[in-house]
DNA sequence: CGGAAAATTGAGTACTCTCAACCAGCGTGG
DNA sequence: CCACGCTGGTTGAGAGTACTCAATTTTCCG
């Protein structure tokens, strides 16, 4: 067995992890709460990238990057265990199974990566929010987190704004939209989902791209 | 020397590579001509994902996903070298080198994503094309392929339309209105970027996210 | 030279944005 | 204990970007 030496780090609501542009010297896994990427346009705009939660690497990329090209922040409390890039890398040397299991976290992240683009590109905003909700869904149950289709819900308006590339106002009304249809409760940082399938459907939702159980 | 045992593949324009959903059994590099990644939402419409050229992975996460997420079509005459997964991750336990290369490869494609993502969600049809062409110089002068801002651009505005989240017909009046400001001259299968320092600006390009010389 | 694909144009529509105001909840301090 | 300030959510009206549909021209190839 091969110690591992790492660091805990813990971070408030809105917190950076890390910045686009800085040299980066450490990977991270999320231990507790959540987190995004995000980046900033020349207008001050921003882009959420990718959501995160409890398990999951945050910046794999940088073994081998040596500058940040996004940010990560805490979207809530939470808590990161930081461990030396070169450490890691020893580590993935020595151990193929820890290799294939890193390299597989970020293959999956790419995956997610390329569904976001497709959302982006190709779908209006009740799609776009409808799949992003599917998604967190989705991997919230897989991870054990939420059991059904009621969940915590962190999210402020504003970054749902930001995650499907609409404006704050927009998602508002698309968020209501979606309520009064029936299909979603969302209120108090608590969202449950009341028509599984028509959310779905609006959302053209289909889990193939998180390769569960792989 | 691992002797790697790879096979040469040719593909006409538009063919399918790879299609969503079937099981994977090879890793290809593209050796000539271009190709892209897209996928197909429910109405049948295609979002394009990412545009390679001569001498990248078309799909590495092959090695570790059994189901392709996405689709691969051939650009124009293109050829490619097949690589049975479990070799190349035999040549990849075996090989420290090449694991790295690789891994970077797909690190690299990674960021690519990330800023497809911003491109798609913050920004507007002039700079989201203004971004795309960027982007395509850029890489191909780091590939050696074109040496100035002037390049082969087989792409239909049908096909920009698609990876940039547009329609045809916007995309047709958005290059207009680029040729108009004389930022690009673009005709039979040929791009001349003209003012480079305004298409940069005009499309918030950055090239950090390419990682060159890494 | 003919036919198909790609590019272009026009007119009307609709989705999303902008701006600005207003409301609700909540933690803090007087 | 209540006023205050702040953040997040909501609403309205008007503007604008991008879309749809359909026709037409141009280019590309066989």
């Amino acid at each position: 067995m091969v110690a591992l030496p790492w660091s805990k780090r813990v971070f408030n609501r809105d917190a950076y992890l890390a910045r686009e542009g800085e040299p980066t010297s450490v990977c991270t896994v999320l231990l507790n709460g959540l987190a995004f990427r995000q980046k900033l346009v020349s207008d001050g705009r921003r882009q959420i990238i990718s959501f995160h939660i409890a398990g999951e690497f945050l910046d794999v990329q940088n073994c081998l990057l040596d500058v940040a090209d996004h940010n990560v922040q805490a979207l809530n409390r939470a808590s990161v265990a930081a461990v030396h890039k070169s450490a890691l890398i020893d580590l993935m040397s020595a151990r193929v199974n820890i290799r294939r299991a890193i390299w597989l976290d970020s293959l999956i992240d790419s995956s997610v990566l390329r569904e976001w683009v497709v959302n982006l590109g190709r779908r209006d905003a009740r799609g776009r929010i409808a799949h992003l909700l599917c998604e967190l869904a989705d991997r919230l149950r897989a991870a054990g987190v939420a059991d059904g289709e009621t969940y915590d819900f962190p999210l402020t308006q504003e970054q749902i704004a930001d995650a499907t590339g609409l404006t704050a106002v927009h998602t508002n009304r698309t968020l209501q939209s979606l309520r009064k249809d029936g299909l979603i409760s969302l209120s108090s940082s608590r969202l449950a989902i009341l028509d599984w399938d028509a959310l779905v459907e609006i959302g053209d939702f289909n889990e193939r791209y998180l390769h569960h159980g792989v």
